[in-house]
DNA sequence: GACTATCCGGGATGGCTGTCCCGGTTGTCA
DNA sequence: TGACAACCGGGACAGCCATCCCGGATAGTC
């Protein structure tokens, strides 16, 4: 590979990611090739479609999510765990709006991407509920389904400040409780 | 107007409303030219942008919830009204795909259209909310924008079964509790 | 039954999208 | 330094979309 190329499929790379983080994954093709300073061709040569585009950024962004659920596992305090489970979940898509979309399914399939970049991020959630259910943090009859649904609420607050965010994950943790378990 | 110009607004109106709430506000106005029989010609005649097209529908729509909302001041039991206020939305959302894309955000300004039909949409959930508030049911701290995020959540498991939302809407409102309110 | 204002159909238009292709350029290596 | 393969730019293309327009049809009225 040509240095120039690696550089401008670099150049690319960065411009997608700052520009679906900011405003979705609805900026066009042209719009990104034309940020990076490089023609449409050059774009469609490095990724053939916009599928590819947004795989190769989310790969690595789910990634690094599924690592650092998976790394709650050893938490001595599981109740604590969830809350940071949520949180890592929230945040990420508070500060990334293309990951938030693709999270609330529209768009792109996120699974799709994650399991094309070595990653199962189905199952790493639904490895982190079993684990809170195990230890009677959350409620027996909640699914994954569930979870990724009330985080999508969460993550719609990204443009308001932390404070919200964290607001909304106090709500969802308290909701998702076992019903017999009336403890603050 | 002529009798077949009232007839033809007519088609189209019930054929938007079913695709709306079948399909989304992705519909295209040519298929619902289509499927109403009518040329496309005849569509932005009677409703000359799509959105005017969507707020015909919403106003109607919205208005019959805003006063299903407001009927629940009356009730004696404050913690039954807001289940039974987000049950309405819940469902309506489930049952029609328009509003719930349009309730996310997602295409068209669902208050914008319901002020346009002389409802003021915000202002019933800011009312029910502050109900619920006022007599203990819901935790201080919520506002509006919370518990819309929170019924995105909801409306977002219409394909699934009636015990699903039901049981999403037992989550929310448990989170939604006052904190030192320990009870059942 | 005829006349006119009204309304209809659907093709045309312009703007957006993602994707493809080719003439020109540039990095790389002998 | 020269030559060639790799790569670039951006115009071209096809597919969607909402919206506009005009020749032809039709309903309502005298």
């Amino acid at each position: 590979m040509r240095a120039d190329a690696e550089r401008n499929r670099a150049r690319i790379l960065d411009t997608a990611i700052a520009a679906f983080a900011a405003e979705g994954l609805g900026v066009s093709v042209h719009e990104i090739a034309r940020r990076a300073g490089v023609g449409t061709g050059t774009v469609s040569r490095h990724f053939p479609t916009k599928d590819a585009l947004f795989e190769a950024i989310v790969a690595d962004r789910v990634g690094r999510i599924v690592d650092r659920v998976q790394a709650l596992a050893e938490s001595p305090d599981q109740r604590e765990a969830f809350v940071e489970f949520l949180t890592i979940l929230t945040e990420e898509g508070a500060a990334n709006v293309g990951i938030a979309q693709a999270f609330a399914g529209a768009g792109y399939d996120m699974d799709a991407a994650a399991t094309a970049g070595g990653y199962d991020f189905d199952a790493a959630m639904a490895a982190a509920l079993c684990r809170a259910q195990e230890a009677h943090v959350v409620r027996a009859d909640a699914d994954v389904a569930d979870i990724k649904a009330l985080m999508v609420s969460c993550m719609s607050r990204g443009s308001a400040d932390q404070a919200t965010r964290a607001r909304m994950i106090d709500i969802v943790a308290r909701g998702l409780r076992p019903p017999e378990s009336a403890t603050q």
